[in-house]
DNA sequence: TTGACATTTGACCCATTAGTCATTAGTATA
DNA sequence: TATACTAATGACTAATGGGTCAAATGTCAA
């Protein structure tokens, strides 16, 4: 409907300038030209248009970039038109791109929002590990996440400088620049940090069921059977019997988590306790 | 004054879990289990108290990061210190760190913050360019820029992993993973995208008005007042009549730096000073 | 021209916000 | 105890927010 289209074009203007939450439907309706019962026929309410602006733009920004790299048989001009394309698509929705910087992930409180950002943070990682692997194969195994951090963090930084001063860049020199960068990491980077496991705890949601003391229990109880006895296994009944029924001293809470956090089959177990014990 | 810290303190962590625009200074007065009277006894508005805030806490992050790079003679741990410092420094307030990515630089549409922000932006900027410089002299000066973007970047991108999860992270592996990556993009890039026309393009000119005498001067006076008597009062005196009326040898001067340069409130301080009496 | 229907409006509602100020509670001195 | 002073309160205001809905306007076939 050309009234979307209206009210989703003009609402990024302003977002773009202002960000959401300082943006008012009043605004958004003024802008437009149209009156605010108008705005809420075309969306339920204000969060909606947020979300139908995300889902457009992301979408047609992972598309943009992904075709960049399918389509490319030539490993040569790999690196160089991934770049191209993001900072491309980067400059065609500068207003886009300036609101994603803005609200860096979750400015906005809309739980159904973060979990859509980062579900399409979460294809791009995918699409820029396939680039990898394809580049590399298996020669980079233990530095292929490092290598994506090193990417993201590259685009990340590299955006600011145009997004949001309006410099005109010369982007055939930026896609060599970080082409030539990136290429120089992956083949001499020898300390790597992120193992697999890392991105696994980094990534996973955290939905509230998961989070409920009962679901928690239950993981620790498969947890306590798996163990033999060991300091681990008494700090982690000691944890339970907490979570039923608080009674024990942050301090000696904390000191807990610390005796298991570095047990290497308790890392998701631990993460989930901190999650649910120290917020 | 123990009011305001006790409302910053717990501003904070609202702050950190919803944002600015979305924690009402209802809310923080009480979280702290004051009235909004008292609230607004302490702070002239809430802008004053987020002012308040980040001035507090860049201070320290500047000053932590500066003392941890000058305080270095051995060039092998520099690059270790410098990142070392600074994911510790996240550690230690994660809060304000979890704040700072919140809202990115610019979500506030306040025009005096966004001039702070990119003030003390332009002073890490500052301390990262002279690192470099140190480490490589001048057999990098044309790549000086895109190193430092680099490892901006790299700090950006990989403190995301441990502000929006809760893992906690190996910071020594971390740091010499980060110096790792540094050291084979400054000894091998060869495209370099940033030159000194576009640094100048993309920032406004750095804030000469707080390096002026008269204005450390009144910051000192300030501090003197906080203080009980002693060797750090005693120190900052003196070096209050020496940029008054410059009399004192270099060695003391430096001496009197050294008191006071390890108290926790006066590391802005002697930030300030060291870049003016020692440069 | 009429009437049935779809589209659009903006005054209105209620919740929430930042910020104020007359009043009270607390404390130290005479 | 009386007095003088400061620190703290919370009911209050004025403004703004998102969202609603009865009424007005527009459209078109008969």
């Amino acid at each position: 409907m050309a009234k979307k289209q209206l009210i989703m074009e003009k609402a990024l203007e302003l977002f773009a300038a202002q960000g959401f939450e300082s943006t008012s439907v009043q605004q958004i309706t003024e802008h437009c030209g149209i009156s605010k019962g108008a705005f809420y026929l075309a969306f339920k309410s204000k969060d909606e248009l947020v979300v139908a602006l995300i889902d457009h733009f992301m979408m047609q920004f992972i598309s943009d970039i992904d075709h960049s790299v399918k389509n490319v048989t030539n490993n040569q001009q790999l690196l160089y038109n991934f770049y191209y394309a993001t900072f491309n698509s980067f400059y065609k929705h500068s207003d886009f791109a300036k609101v994603l910087m803005k609200e860096q992930s979750q400015t906005i409180n809309n739980h159904e929002l973060i979990l859509k950002m980062r579900y399409y943070d979460q294809l791009l990682d995918k699409i820029i590990l396939a680039m990898i692997k394809q580049l590399y194969d298996n020669t980079v195994e233990q530095i292929q996440y490092d290598l994506l951090y090193c990417i993201k963090g590259l685009i990340r930084i590299y955006s600011e400088l145009f997004i949001f001063s309006n410099v005109q860049l010369d982007l055939d020199l930026l896609s060599k620049s970080l082409e030539d960068k990136t290429k120089i990491l992956a083949s001499n980077m020898t300390v790597p940090f992120i193992t697999s496991e890392l991105i696994q705890l980094s990534q996973l949601p955290i939905n509230e069921e998961e989070l409920s003391p009962q679901h928690i229990v239950k993981f620790i109880d498969q947890k306590i059977e798996e163990l033999g006895d060991s300091v681990e296994k008494e700090s982690l009944l000691l944890i339970k019997d907490h979570i039923l029924e608080p009674r024990l001293p942050q301090a000696i809470v904390i000191g807990l988590l610390g005796n298991i956090q570095h047990h290497p089959h308790l890392k998701w177990v631990s993460y989930l306790l901190r999650n649910y014990l120290l917020n």
